[in-house]
DNA sequence: TGTACATCAGTGAACGCGCGTTCACTGATGTAC
DNA sequence: TGTACATCAGTGAACGCGCGTTCACTGATGTAC
């Protein structure tokens, strides 16, 4: 019961912390988080030893739900549809974001002055890519990836190392090109939400989902 | 002699301020730079009426000394390399973010929390991606990019307002993968910048120039 | 089933600090005659 | 060339506010016998 209780109140001052982001963005006030919750300041402690570790719990509780989200959008496409699959990651992406800027902000924005994010924040980071290497492993292993382009050395180490985890299969070239890919799609989102399309580009969706599409095109993936 | 000695009373200042937003991020505190600067905190009212004044001021100068580098670097390339000039911005871009990390997140990271930029800070934002405009415009104009994509019509609406101020001869196809390459290469830079690559790719420097070199193929540049 | 004790959530006061901005002021630097 | 006046940079005190964190405490909830 009073481990239920706890949960509970733990997610309700994460929740209230959550929307004092879109307002004092990184640097979250405790005291403010205590007053909504109609608490005093030092009751917070009884839940989160410092205000650093509040904020560490937001930045992991937002990799996952980003996480989440791409997993569950990916998962609901035809295995077959490469394409597809690449898509839904992609919107899922984008649609998280535009639906939790604030969250986006903290873990994809600058980073908070003085906040060292600590190790276990660096696994959840991996998930939505994670997902984005599943794709292009299945692809290669069906054959669908063809090595087409000869890397520098130095770069060809770097891309290595990254594929060696997340998708081992897949060459050189594609699996660059697919690293490019995600790095557009993050461009494109931090772009929209921080401000810097603005006067440029009115209604950015289409426009991505062509960009997207073009990249998975370029990659190598079959469309169905 | 008042004069000279006000604007450079006012320079120090940005010097300072821009120091702090090392250590103190966006929320940048006037009573620090004015003990800094060895003077008592309303003295720096003089110079900005507030601090958001200030901001702005330093958002300014990013945008400028980001665009004056940017359009030095491409300006002292051979007019007709057009992958000669389009690598030296995207390499000028991420020299100048590498050595001013800061002043990058003040314009490229999260909005600061309750600052609304001034109009004036677009025009000076657009002056990087000018450069990058004209050089697709030259190419266009030697007739080296065809239109080779069709795009759907609302994709295509928003990118020919994109080209129409800065690449007005550039057919819809090579001008959207040419955004793409911009959203790709702040993607990039961010990410390092940010510390999303930690734990993925040690020395990005190689893998920026070969992926940048495969944009400038995909495009359609051709390389000398 | 009831009592004794331990656990722990939340209180309220305090510490020591920082902030942006205003305002009346002093005193030096410039300008006009 | 010298004097009278205006300009303006910088001072110092104050206003009213906010912050993270500590600590001794009350009182309710759970646990063991």
């Amino acid at each position: 019961m009073r481990a239920r209780l706890r949960a509970e109140m733990t997610d309700e001052i994460k929740a209230i912390a959550r929307r004092h982001l879109a307002t004092e963005g990184a640097n979250l006030s405790l005291r403010a988080v205590a007053r909504d919750l109609g608490v005093v300041s030092s009751a917070i402690y009884r839940y989160f030893p410092s205000r650093d570790d509040l904020l560490t719990a937001l930045i992991l509780d937002a990799y996952n739900a980003l996480g989440a989200s791409v997993e569950a959008a990916e998962g609901a496409v035809d295995r077959a549809d490469f394409t597809g699959r690449f898509l839904a990651v992609c919107h899922a992406v984008r649609d998280w974001a535009l639906a939790n800027p604030h969250e986006y902000a903290l873990i994809y924005g600058s980073p908070v002055p003085g906040y060292a994010a600590p190790t276990e924040t660096v696994a959840a980071a991996t998930r939505a890519v994670t997902v984005l290497g599943g794709i292009f492993e299945d692809a290669a292993r069906a054959g669908l990836l063809p090595d087409d382009d000869v890397l520098p050395m130095d770069a060809a180490g770097e891309v290595e190392g990254v594929g060696a985890t997340i998708a081992p299969s897949v060459p050189l070239g594609p699996l660059s090109r697919a690293l490019g890919s995600w790095l557009q799609l993050f461009g494109f989102v931090s772009f929209e939400l921080f401000g810097q399309l603005t006067n440029a580009i009115d209604v950015p969706g289409p426009l991505f989902d062509h960009q997207m599409r073009a990249q998975a095109r370029y990659i190598g993936l079959p469309s169905l």
